[in-house]
DNA sequence: GAGTTTTTTTGACAAAAGTCAAAATCGAAA
DNA sequence: TTTCGATTTTGACTTTTGTCAAAAAAACTC
């Protein structure tokens, strides 16, 4: 429990009251290698944050899945788009190693942000970190080669090479997984 | 002044003495096309909502610019990554058509979010809005064609072709101009 | 450790997109 | 209207990436 309020707090100090009420509506959850936190064409109802462990989210288009993000520790478990909206979701959310996870669901976090307005500056925070790191993302498909992607992943990820497939991280790079063999293969 | 309160409230109600105050605050212009509204390397310090007219945000790489978004009527005028981190921006934010803008600074809209924390809420509530937005552009890069991609936008922004030229919608898409005039050429 | 399954790499070819240069078209100004 | 300048299109060619199939390598099971 400490370890999520440790986390969020680093966003905006939590008063002791907001502490304790977040506290009382946590879920903390082990979840073994290769669980579905949340299916495609589910509603995700629960924000989770990655204690431990690693995740992906992926889509699947034509019977192939396309990988969207990769979840390491401190990283949100969630479909935003659906949490938001509460739309079916697009995305699937698979645990890649055994994690702990640790968030609260919808109605809670509402009542969190209805009890205790602190919250929204933390969930302000918090939106837009994850708002400026897409921005970067799209910014990449926009400005960079399918390597010079790869590269900087790889730089700034460096265990995603023990952690992913290939074919996990070629389709996150939006190419395909032959590609991205000959990327490696030069240089 | 009015239409920018009714614009937000539409996230969530602002209550009357929140409403006096973002109103004391705000800032309205009126700006020629062609102006600069904010230079790549300085630092975004307001937040502008277009009332009225066309804008574009782009990059410069290599003498070339790239756009990265075009603002409508009800868009938001600003490098978010700048705004929120205080860092120098990427962005050049170019105004396309004569415009009225309004917005606050950096300063007073945290001076909101400090006396009115519903502000927050909304805030949040806005910048959800966008990453949902973002995302869909994302995935728009990993998973459609150029042609896809052209035909969505047009489809959802047909104007943008009597506003920007073709070099901008290119460089948008993240193709080369003549690539987007063969695009058009076919069907 | 042999055999099976999965992942990764390689080869051959096709399709998509980029580049450079020139031509055609469009639009505003004289 | 004519002209100048910018935008858009077209042509020829190159580079990048995709696809399908097969081979090689690695990981897992018994």
């Amino acid at each position: 429990m400490l370890w999520l309020l440790n986390q969020i707090s680093q966003f905006a100090p939590i008063s002791p009251e907001g502490q304790l009420a977040l506290a009382s509506v946590l879920v903390r959850k082990e979840v073994p290698k290769g669980y579905v936190l949340l299916e495609h064409g589910k509603i995700c109802r629960h924000l989770y944050m990655l204690e431990k462990g690693f995740a992906r989210g992926y889509y699947t288009q034509d019977g192939r899945d396309i990988s969207l993000w990769f979840a390491f520790e401190g990283d949100i478990l969630a479909s935003y788009y659906s949490f938001v909206t509460l739309k079916p979701s697009y995305t699937t959310i698979e645990i890649l190693e055994d994690s702990t996870i640790a968030g609260v669901s919808y109605d809670q976090l509402n009542e969190l942000y209805r009890n205790y307005p602190e919250f929204n500056l933390i969930g302000r925070l918090m939106t837009e970190k994850y708002f400026i790191e897409l921005e970067e993302r799209t910014l990449s498909f926009q400005f960079q080669s399918a390597s010079e992607r790869y590269h900087q992943l790889i730089e700034k990820h460096p265990q995603l090479l023990q952690k992913a497939s290939l074919g996990h991280i070629a389709s996150f790079l939006g190419i395909s997984q032959e590609t991205l063999s000959r990327i490696r293969a030069k240089k």
